[in-house]
DNA sequence: CCAAAAGTGTTCCGTCTACACCCATGG
DNA sequence: CCATGGGTGTAGACGGAACACTTTTGG
């Protein structure tokens, strides 16, 4: 039961995104530079202040839009954080958002417009305020989420091979997977379907390409790792 | 990079506080009328507002403690709620933290003198806002972290019976669950220790009395029900 | 012809599950 | 004496983990 508005003080809210990829069988997240004090110079996650007429998700979805020029990604709040001294100008209390994209997808001319580099998570710098706290966080969800939903299909192109699928998952749990193991696993799901095309890129034998069918998983949307 | 403070509006935030209670085999929620618009005498979760000179745990666990009389509660935030009008009155984002109590250590007249009440999970009302959202996210978690944490000991008093560890991992699971296959887990955790003391109150022919060791567990932080 | 990645089954072991009866006591 | 909750062990099913070789082809 909140008390009367007025007695209290306004805040600045943000939300900061946490971009996830996935190349060269690494998991990695896009940050920058901050172009602006406080912390001007300093590796930061991207960000923006939420305004009076959007949602939290609106805000998100918007700061990551402009980003990278794509809609519809998956996105998931990872919490706030709200530290009294977090940002060192003025109290700002921030929502971290977490979204997976598929590197092939981005535009790399924004990512230079912005001043954006891919990291890999286990190469990550300090970054500004409580940025890397926020990253923490979201892989630990991110974690725990990536054995019950089918999140690894965000980070690939909409037709993969299984290594490609299974380097997702070994780069997201840190741990190497059992081929055989994986491939029988998979193959219970009928939501990942075996297409006709063979991908000659990465292999000179090839390897089939799958993708995953959204409709067939709705229709029994369980998932098992 | 968030951008300037100036150009953007502030907004009110406040918590709120979802407690969660164990009592007579049942998971419960401590919630009561709204005493002040917008929203008066509709039931809801109890919050306030963050003062500018607190962090956000610290908001949430001035709330619990004006409420309870009781500090180092187990709580843990569920999330940020922001949509627009989520709020009838004005622009309030709200973060959602979670706490799980010992009904009997909770002082029954501070219940009444903020007009409380202990509803059942399974019998509540249509709360004001977004709190019935916020209470389906809560358990949500709370159903995940029950399986890797030792929660389940903040619903007891400090000695307890298997029974009535049983009866809340049944309440907050939803399931029944064999109670030779659960003592068997139990006796495999050093950190759950028999005591001397038995419990006659609750059967004629008396329980062993159990403890949660906090400094056996940290030795060796695993657990899995 | 060789390096590099794709593809494919079986066995073993440990864990989870199902299941029923005796005990102690207060009323 | 009986109703109530406390306490205990085993066998079978199932799922997860370990493990190695053949195939294809580009260079």
């Amino acid at each position: 039961m909140t008390q009367y508005y007025s007695e209290h003080s306004k805040v600045w809210v943000s939300v900061d995104c946490i971009i996830f990829g996935f190349e060269g069988n690494k998991l990695k997240l896009l940050i920058g530079k901050r172009q602006m004090d406080p912390g001007r110079g300093e590796w930061s996650l991207y960000g923006g202040f939420v305004n009076s007429n959007e949602n939290l998700e609106d805000a998100a979805n918007r700061v990551l839009y402009n980003l990278t020029g794509l809609r519809k990604l998956y996105m998931k709040q990872v919490g706030a954080f709200g530290a009294i001294d977090r940002d060192p100008g003025e109290r700002v209390i921030s929502i971290a958002y977490c979204a997976l994209i598929n590197v092939k997808d981005y535009d790399d001319s924004l990512r230079e417009q912005y001043g954006l580099e891919w990291f890999n998570l286990d190469e990550m710098p300090k970054l500004y305020s409580d940025h890397n706290e926020m990253i923490k966080k979201a892989i630990f969800l991110l974690r725990q989420r990536i054995k019950t939903e089918p999140l690894s299909f965000n980070l690939l192109p909409s037709l993969f091979t299984l290594t490609q699928l299974q380097r997702v998952y070994e780069a997201i749990l840190g741990q190497e997977i059992d081929k055989r193991n994986f491939r029988k696993r998979i193959k219970t799901f009928d939501f990942i379907e075996k297409t006709d095309l063979i991908d000659k890129f990465h292999s000179k034998r090839g390897a089939a390409l799958y993708r995953f069918n959204k409709k067939t998983y709705n229709e029994d949307p369980t998932f098992k790792l």
